[in-house]
DNA sequence: GTCAACCATTTGTGTGACGAATGAACTCGT
DNA sequence: ACGAGTTCATTCGTCACACAAATGGTTGAC
């Protein structure tokens, strides 16, 4: 375990917008942080649209009320991100969404919590039904005991909380990232928890289903065992079942509530 | 096809380290460039070591003989990327690696230039085994012609440099991201353009074996034949074939080859 | 009409100053 | 001797200003 990636899955799950900034390297309260962040918030949101440029470094002074200096550097971190490149006189414009880093965390973020399209939430459910599975194989074929513990121990945890969806959800995603920890791979395992708190800040996605828990869980339980058993392949094919079972879910969730409309069936 | 991400992975493959800098918001030879690669470089390769501090901001100027807000805007690139975190009177000081973000292109580009570890090429392939054969799935699901008929179109240049090692291998990678780019998948792609720059990066994996090579082509017509046909599970399940035999591949190649000897039997 | 020179604008870079945070050293009381 | 509070020095945080470099647009010569 980690500081930086999995323990977080499950922290930023329940409370996304109450939690001040804790694994952020930088301070959301600061200036260069509220700086990026607003910024940041404007290209993706599309207040300034693609192809046109910011307001110049001046007029931003003016109007965020801060230093020049802070206002380039919050700029540069946006151009790190891909969002926005800066050339002189032109000024400094947004760039098409095919440049924006969409696998940085920010991004994700920005991105996600602000009314996702139907088609970004496809393809974010897309990549977990892509590298769950994978993740699942390398769990079943890992020898790290431990780890399996982990795995075992967030089963019966959700288990235990069936009926708290809140703590349910918890438990559910610290099931998978303990899988994909024990697999091994530290890229599978940033990737999964990108995914895990670009769901979360996805709020639509939020649904709070005892039934369709209790319906999963069976899935869940095959999922561990298969695991437990070491076997590679069947590890993997549950898994994909079961992710797949998620993302239809949630396209049926989104098709019976049409848009704008997050938190329904409480 | 877009201007960011697609295209770029076969421009990048064969050279680079000699490209300039095409694919990046920032000019590599300004200041700024200049600065976030050097520093970036000396924290991936541990000359600046996990848990220390950065030289301090003056000692920097001094060092590297620019100004303090150049070297202010480098670091702050080097935060947003997850690798440093600065306090004051404490200093600049090297994230854990779980806090890096091993996804942003920079940061994947530095680990995997610097001769990466067996361990890391494992990773990497593991997130090529496990997103391949979902992107080949979508794309089998496509209804866009046009991108099949791409896919068609780099099948068919493969053929035809088999013979030609260099480019058999662009085509090859133009092949896998045509595939990517017809499912539809915008996070997708953009994790494969990340995966096939690394790749790119990590020289101990340029194999040239035409042998080889001829073996693969069966599989990737086969790829082909199931997308063309429209049946997507046949579709992943040969891609996976195909990208795990390409990992068994490299396994093979690492271990005959014990370490820092790039470009063997060329 | 074409092309070159010029100009205005915008980012790029360097420098100095002061503020804020904080670890370390120091003082003082017990 | 030990602990608590204070002071101090260091380092990043922020702002302001000045000038350089790049470049799109304008102007003017022919």
């Amino acid at each position: 375990m980690n500081a930086c990636v999995a323990p977080r899955a499950v922290a930023t799950l329940l409370d996304v917008t109450t939690t001040p900034a804790p694994d952020r390297n930088y301070r959301r309260d600061g200036v260069h942080g509220r700086l990026v962040h607003e910024l940041g918030r404007r290209v993706i949101d599309g207040r300034y649209p693609i192809g046109d440029a910011l307001p110049t470094e001046t007029a931003l002074v003016d109007q965020l009320g801060s230093g020049r200096s802070a206002i380039r550097e919050a700029v540069k971190v946006l151009t790190a991100k891909g969002l926005v490149k800066a050339r002189t006189k032109v000024g400094t414009v947004v760039q098409p969404e095919s440049c924006w880093h969409l696998l940085d965390p920010d991004v994700l973020a920005w991105r996600y919590q602000n009314d996702p399209s139907d088609k970004q939430l496809e393809d974010l459910g897309g990549v977990r039904v892509a590298f769950e599975p994978e993740a699942a194989r390398l769990a079943a074929g890992a020898t790290d005991r431990g780890g399996i513990a982990a795995i075992q121990r967030e089963y019966l945890l959700m288990e235990q909380t069936i009926d708290d969806p809140d703590e349910f959800i918890g438990h559910d995603l610290a099931f998978h990232a303990a899988i994909v920890h024990t697999g091994g791979n530290q890229l599978l395992e940033q990737l999964s928890a990108l995914m895990s708190a670009a769901f979360a800040a996805a709020r639509q996605v939020h649904t709070r289903n005892v039934r369709r828990n209790k319906r999963t869980l069976a899935g869940h339980r095959a999922v561990l065992d298969a695991i437990v058993g070491r076997r590679v392949d069947e590890a993997a094919e549950l898994m994909r079942v079961l992710v797949t079972g998620a993302q239809h879910d949630i396209r049926r969730d989104l098709r019976s509530r049409p848009r704008g409309d997050a938190h329904a069936r409480a």
